[in-house]
DNA sequence: ATTATCTATAGATCTATAGATAATGC
DNA sequence: ATTATCTATAGATCTATAGATAATGC
């Protein structure tokens, strides 16, 4: 087969070309072409996989937001202290961020994110964001409901994927910047 | 005249439509003619004001890291309590990416400014962020060079552009969030 | 006379489909 | 027999340029 990309099946090895394409170049900059030929298949090959283009930056963004939310609703029911929830979860996040041998989290911010085809995505990281913002609001209860400190942690969390960006191949301590999330609300 | 777009000249009115635009749907998915029709001439009148399409976003970047990275150079020769120049610095930068009636920063995680078109903005950038990291370095001096804790500063006050996109309309104290930036390194 | 805008278009893409061929599994 | 891949291409873009026309300033 000499297959190029790594991935048990062809639709997983795809699906790496267009992670490390759509996270350095862009989504729409990225034509199925150069898919393709970062596969080593032809670009009309890459439709016996996916429908269409766009429905391989939902698999990536699914595969992404998917885990962590499932991790975040779960602990979310839990009784135990917030301040230790939070940072598990953070924990958890930033883990999921730099797990992948590409900067998957710069997907999150491509503008094209705005179209309809990326509403199950847009639906839920604002799922994930509202959890965070219940469980800084259960660590301080004297916030307003506006308070944009209700975000920060999870824009911390989430900063860690400029910070890969502009620091590749540089280790990163998941569990810091975790910590770092927590205290940016003025606990601990 | 019937212009469409706030702007003094031509090309003003041209980079209104294109930070909407690039901010909103993107760079590449931005056509030269949607530019166009939103500044109401026509695709080909656009190259009489810029040579080409990047020309545009090259404008738009300057514009906005410019002024900062100017101010931040001016406060970096100062000899004033560094944590005070950090805090002055936050204030302005956040300030500056609040400004504009479009996103802008949303520009800068805009993943075609890799290309060699941006090597101007990603080293203006590049220079600000080591300015911060200077600032945070001299404010806590037991920190290791490799701490990505030197970069958490930084990374706060971008995190505005995030928050702006997930709340539009809503209206976010620069100060408020400048402090934010300056406490999760643990000082104050 | 000079500048800004226009129409028209070159030449190079782009995504997705049609239909043929090769590989695989019963 | 079914699935995966291929070649070829339809049809719709895209950026930038050429050259004509209209508007502006001396």
């Amino acid at each position: 087969m000499d297959r190029r990309r790594p991935g048990a099946t062809p639709a997983d090895e795809i699906l790496d070309a267009a992670a490390e394409l759509f996270t350095t170049r862009g989504y729409t900059a990225t034509s199925t072409r150069a898919i393709a030929d970062a596969v080593g298949i032809r670009q009309a090959s890459l439709y016996t996989h996916f429908p269409t283009k766009a429905a391989m930056l939902v698999s990536l963004l699914d595969s992404t937001v998917g885990p962590t939310l499932e991790q975040a609703r779960r602990l979310h029911d839990g009784s135990r202290d917030p301040r230790e929830i939070l940072l598990t979860l953070a924990t958890i996040d930033v883990e999921g961020l730099l797990a992948s041998r590409w900067n998957i989290g710069m997907l999150y911010v491509l503008p094209e994110l705005a179209g309809e085809d990326f509403e199950g995505f847009r639906a839920a990281r604002s799922e994930l964001r509202g959890i965070y913002r219940q469980l800084v609001a259960l660590c301080r209860p004297d916030l307003d409901p506006g308070d944009p400190v209700l975000d920060l942690p999870f824009r911390v969390v989430e900063s860690v994927i400029p910070h890969r960006q502009d620091h590749p191949g540089v280790d990163i301590d998941a569990a810091r910047w975790a910590v770092a999330a927590t205290r940016v609300i003025g606990i601990g």
